[in-house]
DNA sequence: GTAATTTTTGAATCTAAGTTAGAGTCATTT
DNA sequence: AAATGACTCTAACTTAGATTCAAAAATTAC
């Protein structure tokens, strides 16, 4: 059988026109919306315009689309929030304000990922979950870098367990997706949720001198 | 004649009552542990140690059982949370430091029906959401009571937002169930979190005398 | 143009799960 | 002993949804 493998032949990738980006987009909506337990790959096809059986040109499977879909988010979620981080220079309070708000913003906002993976992430199978270890790994260590930063210098309150207090703030940010609606401002959210992280997790500002 | 209907005796007849309270239980833990996207019918009778069918007997269908288990849940937070507040005095500080421990012990500690209505609640087909909308509505009310007194009272954080910063401190609290493991104390983890939330809230004491 | 390849589809298959129907067992009552 | 009602079973029905596959449409290459 002498397969002509010159597939692949020419300018353009072989995928069609955004075909493959646009079942992304319908999956993350539908995920951000209806939920994992009420996300069917027919529904998720007849919104993109398609019939069920044409996914399978480009996702292996249900699991694989809804994966893909939750691992761009995650990613998104993470780039937002490490480049938050990295332009707030060096004071962790600063850089914290600057995570908060990245976080809350690329959740609340614009992206559908984000929402998706925010909401779903810890309902989904464990073939799925275990693909988004490593991108939830990633971004959680853009907190701890954070935090241990702000603990070496003496920021953190004391006696503050470090881990828990990371996951208590990624977490509040994280279920504001369940209970925010454009009713109220991103803005107001933003600077809240500023306050009390900042408030809560680092000594009170020294009104005098030096420490 | 079609068959002879003399097959054999069932050995294992009627648990009789505690039937329904073993299914209850069952199918808080299956949902307090796989999510409802994985909590069938059929495996949550078998763990009971039921054929599918017989839930029908206590349960008028699959969403009946599960609202009922994530209702139940509710109610205990609820009434565990109030019951804290309640016990914790005219104090705001002390209440809502009773508050969060009793929502994260509650949470962590013993109970299924807790960890599954804070995992599951809004990620719930429609019909079920509506059923814990009233639940969820008197969980809240008992928060927002709190926080509207600290604020006439002057405690809270100017600029803070009460609602949303309800929202944030219920958020972390309720996503702790997603993170936490036995191998980390609750204790520190209530410890943490009510050092996070009463600084976060509330306006620093003044060191010295009088307001 | 024709051939090759990519993309999409209709139709069928397969599976899991919720649900219904009807009958059997048991403890208790009368 | 017969009758009743509570409880559970087996068997079958039904549906929804994921998946497969061969073939049609559309696109691209030559």
């Amino acid at each position: 059988m002498p397969r002509t493998d010159r597939r692949r032949p020419r300018t353009a990738p072989a995928d069609g026109p955004g075909t493959r980006d646009r079942l992304l987009d319908t999956t993350a909506h539908v995920l951000s919306t209806r939920g994992f337990a009420c996300t069917s790959l027919t529904e998720v096809a007849r919104i993109a315009g398609l019939r069920p059986p044409a996914v399978y040109h480009y996702f292996a499977s249900k699991d694989d689309l809804v994966a893909a879909a939750l691992s761009a988010g995650q990613q998104l979620v993470r780039q937002r929030v490490a480049a938050a981080a990295a332009a707030a220079g060096p004071d962790v309070r600063r850089a914290v304000d600057a995570m908060v708000e990245a976080h809350l913003r690329v959740e609340l906002d614009s992206s559908a990922y984000a929402t998706a993976v925010t909401r779903n992430a810890r309902h989904v199978p464990p073939a799925i979950a275990v693909q988004l270890g490593a991108d939830s790994a990633a971004f959680h260590d853009v907190w701890r870098e954070v935090l241990q930063r702000a603990a070496s210098e003496g920021h953190l309150r004391l006696g503050l367990d470090a881990r828990v207090a990371r996951m208590l703030v990624v977490g509040a940010l994280n279920w504001a997706a369940e209970w925010y609606t454009p009713r109220i401002s991103v803005d107001s959210v933003v600077a809240t949720a500023q306050q009390l992280v900042r408030a809560g997790l680092f000594q009170p500002p020294h009104p005098s001198g030096h420490p």
